[in-house]
DNA sequence: GCTTCCCTCCCTTAAATTAGGGATTTTAAA
DNA sequence: TTTAAAATCCCTAATTTAAGGGAGGGAAGC
């Protein structure tokens, strides 16, 4: 049995979702309030494996409580629902640990679908909102146009040095080769990338994962 | 009328494609084809509005045509099948510019329902895959640690320069200080930030989001 | 054999950065 | 109103970079 608890402001929402809810026979309604007050007595309270979340509510604000929540409880799952026209608050509720984001006018299929996605480990969302973060991903990951050449291992790792502050000397002292040496990497590598300062080039290996250690290759596993 | 061409290996799955757009009342199958060799010439040919394409084909992947595609016709919107055990690929391919992501099990009603979200700039994919996506943000845009004193509304901006790789000259112009001014506030910047240098400042910022509005939320358009 | 990278090293010079000092004005808070 | 913090400006000196040049050895491919 899924334990459900439901933070909703809007008097309509939340009777319909109460409701919906309740007339599940794998879920219980574990707690249903109408604001997040005094929000981690309520989860404590009702212990739920999934929220719906209200992005918008009197007193402490959604995004707000699924911080806190999600402190306290990083297992509990957290769907977002919110209107359209105000999604621009979506990226504040994933960063804030949110897992899915329904629009209030979904169907209530969608949301009871949501629900047990969420809570097999899938984040539930609306295409649109899906897109901005496939977006995001795209501008930030994306080698645009590549247009540098393949930098070598010596330059890779020159590059990383350079990622963690370290001036030439220091490099040298660490790749056991000269200063000279060191300048001459970095030489290319600036040529390779376009830039010409280390700031740039570590702007630039940070930001298209040059370097290999991006978060997100990191968590998609595929390098480490 | 939604033209859609097809890519896809598999038989099963390339003849059940097939049929399913052709049924379709508001489609019509521009081309379909078993790999993607010569991909240009086909996708020129039959001008599709949005391509289903299979990730893994013999002779040319299907993300290498994503990004050929893209780069030519970057209106073109590009679903992504692929079967379950594979989907360390996801990344790949939404960097190469892929705009949606669907497992080939998924039933001829969501293959339609992709098509016609990823036309209207959605984003259609699994819940799974969504929740990949999630954990990317969390892990990236949350600010781990902040051992740092927070630093001035001007620091903030000459930081972003740094990020951008500008020399004190070029700060000083952009915010129509003189030079003295930013070497005041890059030492300001150094010691709150404990660094000592403008690589490893900028390399903290983008680690830890310390220039606040990252990529995302500029993408977003929250600010900017 | 030849060529082409890659890594290594060296030199020089102009430019930029870091780091130390100090000073003034504006702004916001107490 | 007094204070504190932020932002602005200035100087100097040591250090580091960026960029231009060149050069030799080794490994891989044709």
């Amino acid at each position: 049995m899924l334990r459900v608890t439901i933070f909703e402001d809007t008097a309509m929402q939340f009777e319909g979702l109460k409701m919906l809810i309740e007339e599940q026979e794998d879920m219980i309604l574990a707690g249903a309030f109408r604001d997040a007050t005094g929000v981690m007595n309520k989860v404590r309270r009702t212990m739920p494996d999934v929220i719906l979340m209200d992005i918008k509510m009197p007193e402490v604000s959604g995004i707000e409580a699924v911080k806190m929540i999600k402190a306290e409880f990083p297992n509990i799952q957290i769907i977002m629902q919110t209107v359209f026209e105000e999604d621009d608050k979506v990226f504040a509720a994933i960063c804030a640990g949110a897992s899915g984001y329904l629009l209030k006018g979904s169907s209530p299929d969608r949301f009871i679908e949501a629900i047990k996605e969420v809570h097999e480990g899938g984040s539930p969302m609306t295409p649109m909102i899906a897109r901005k973060v496939f977006h995001i991903f795209q501008n930030q990951y994306s080698k645009q146009g590549a247009d540098y050449q393949e930098l070598t291992p010596k330059e890779l790792e020159v590059l990383r040095c350079m990622v963690d502050g370290l001036s030439y000397k220091m490099i040298a002292d660490k790749l056991a080769v000269t200063f000279h040496t060191v300048n001459s990497h970095t030489k290319n590598i600036y040529e390779k990338l376009h830039v010409n300062s280390a700031s740039e080039a570590v702007s630039k290996a940070l930001r298209q994962k040059i370097v290999g250690l991006l978060v997100g290759l990191l968590t998609f596993g595929l390098v480490g």
